[in-house]
DNA sequence: CTGAAAGCGCTTACAG
DNA sequence: CTGAAAGCGCTTACAG
């Protein structure tokens, strides 16, 4: 017995059979079948005979068998998540949209993983790196800063689904709202009560949702033979403040308006105030109207006017498309058609 | 050559060195040491000599490797990720914690996977279930509806980090704000007012913070000397809808009041509607103060007076208290003290 | 239909 | 300080 021998195998204090960690080999064990055929059930690749199936089936309850999904992207390739990058995880509008997407891959079995890009696109470089290196099976991407380019060199390594964007390659779907029909209608609406001068509380620029935005405003105006007048265009951050700060800038430059389009609900409220705080009453000396339709446009006071931008059906929609891709078909998607919500910050023109 | 050969091994299509996947085996390669000495380096478990660090860092720099943390995890028993039990990922209160977690888990290079509950103890345990089959290193649950109990069994397989409740227990740190003295400041300032007639929108009964937050309230009218009325209780379910039928239920009761403690801003917010459209002004007939200080309770008309939740800062906390139990520090974790936030939407009582 | 075996990309005792 | 080897818990050709 001087023979070198092949060291002991190490006993792994983490799956020594007597603790907690319920393996598949256990489940195989119990069963009487080997780990392959366990495997084939999980995963319904292959045919097995009844009594088998029922065996490890009885298996897998009585011993609560879950299965390690860190083992099963390793070895399989697929890890059954997809990941998402949003821009801020607590962000009033994306938040839609996350819950879409939870709801819809959670009935397939496939698992989300969010990460926040925080508009800056180094750092949606950052997250699409790290779920690539978590071998995430696809990625959605809420709008963001990336380049087209970028995306599309993404979408060579797995599936991608963008939102808010144009823009056609081979596994890569994007979805993008209508913006500027959704703002095209506000302002529609606005000048339906009779309104026609228009003031327009612009979004970032760096975001082509805000172009779109001030596109559909433009072209509202010019069908209804309404000059365009740039002073009445101020710009925003689509934060609430910035909102205020658009208003007050507009009051204070003495041009003439009886109604505002602000280009998201946040600003829409921040403008609300700032009329407020002049004493101006929304909506006998001013109209406001909002764009997305935040959860909380139909309890402010008083209620928001708003076009309603569907976050948790292009949540479901991306979701959905995604998982599409995945299993090998012909991704097809309808997008939602915008809504206006009238509400009560809207009314007719003052003296018209 | 007639004895039996071993099969030749698998010739793998991901891992082929030909193609994209870079591996920890490549970069070893490339650097002339075993893998060994590169995970090492990786993850800072032995000294290595300079020169083997600096080829090996120069290899994973040219390849530009990224470890696979699923692979990580299978060998290391360690994933960098910690499961974190949200209620609704897309609620407005929980969203700052949500941030809160991220940004101090970011910067020790621990992910958050994020899972919703649901406001059920079942689907809670789901998730539960669920992140433990993702072996993360620990798990944070943001308040929720499992018993203590369950909480206790969870923390005995791993590091368990729970905000709103308050419970003791080996390997599980409880967080809770004081929502009782919360409660009482707010109603405290009322009171300061010159409100004696202070009806309460109480929260869903279920959740123990309802119940604090009621206890907090009468605190207050006690040490004010002011009876308790139970005809000013009326039930909410934290919702704006509920809010707004609370209200609209005290009003028709007719038992008059000069002022409204809602227990969450969600709710006074639907309060405040309710009054508008009952032709009742805030602050002038009837003053509102919430409760949380969500994001847009400074942009509302009239911004509204509110005792501040300070979920961002409980976010980080309990990501900060996870991190040091991980390190086997002894958790310590200084909870944020109530603070009002004075506003618009209070005044001094109307006739008193 | 089913099993044995190799492999997924890492980590970590073990033995220098 | 460093390498060879075994193992983490699965999946999947391969060969009956």
């Amino acid at each position: 017995m001087s023979s070198p021998k092949k060291a002991p195998p190490r006993k792994s204090s983490r799956t020594d059979s007597a603790t907690g960690v319920v393996t598949l080999d256990r489940v195989a064990q119990l069963a009487g079948v080997s780990a392959s055929t366990v495997s084939r059930i999980l995963n319904g690749t292959a045919k097995v005979t009844d009594d088998k199936r029922a065996a490890v089936d009885a298996a897998i309850a009585e011993l609560g068998f879950v299965p390690n999904p860190m083992a099963r992207g390793l070895a399989g390739g697929r890890t059954l998540s997809i990941g998402v990058v949003t821009q801020a995880i607590d962000s009033p509008f994306y938040g839609g949209s996350l819950r879409g997407i939870e709801d819809e891959l959670d009935r397939a079995g496939y698992s989300p993983l969010f990460v926040s890009g925080h508009w800056n696109a180094a750092e949606e470089a950052r997250c699409i790196a790290m779920l690539q290196a978590r071998r995430v099976d696809g990625i959605i991407v809420l709008t963001g800063r990336m380049s087209d380019n970028a995306l599309r060199t993404c979408a060579k390594r797995m599936p991608l689904v963008v939102t808010g964007r144009t823009l056609k390659a081979k596994n890569l779907v994007a979805l993008n709202f209508n913006n500027t029909e959704a703002a095209r209608l506000a302002t529609q609406h606005l000048i339906d009560l009779g309104h026609r001068r228009i003031a327009f509380i612009a979004g970032d620029a760096v975001h082509p949702d805000a172009m779109e935005r001030q596109a559909g405003y433009r072209a509202a105006l010019q069908a209804a033979g309404i000059a365009f007048n740039p002073e009445l265009v101020v710009p925003g951050l689509f934060t609430e403040e910035s909102g205020l700060t658009a208003v007050n800038r507009l009051l204070d430059s003495r041009h003439r308006f009886t109604a505002i389009f602000a280009s998201n609900d946040q600003m829409a409220l921040g403008a609300s105030l700032a009329l407020h705080r002049r004493g101006l009453r929304v909506p006998q000396d001013v109209s406001v109207v909002g764009f997305d339709d935040l959860p909380v446009a139909r309890f402010v006071v008083p209620p928001l006017t708003t076009v309603q931008n569907p976050a948790y059906e292009m949540g479901q929609l991306a979701a959905g498309v995604m998982l599409q891709m995945l299993r090998g078909e012909k991704p097809q998607a309808e997008v939602p058609l915008p809504n206006v919500m009238v509400r009560e910050s809207t009314g007719r023109c003052p003296r018209t």
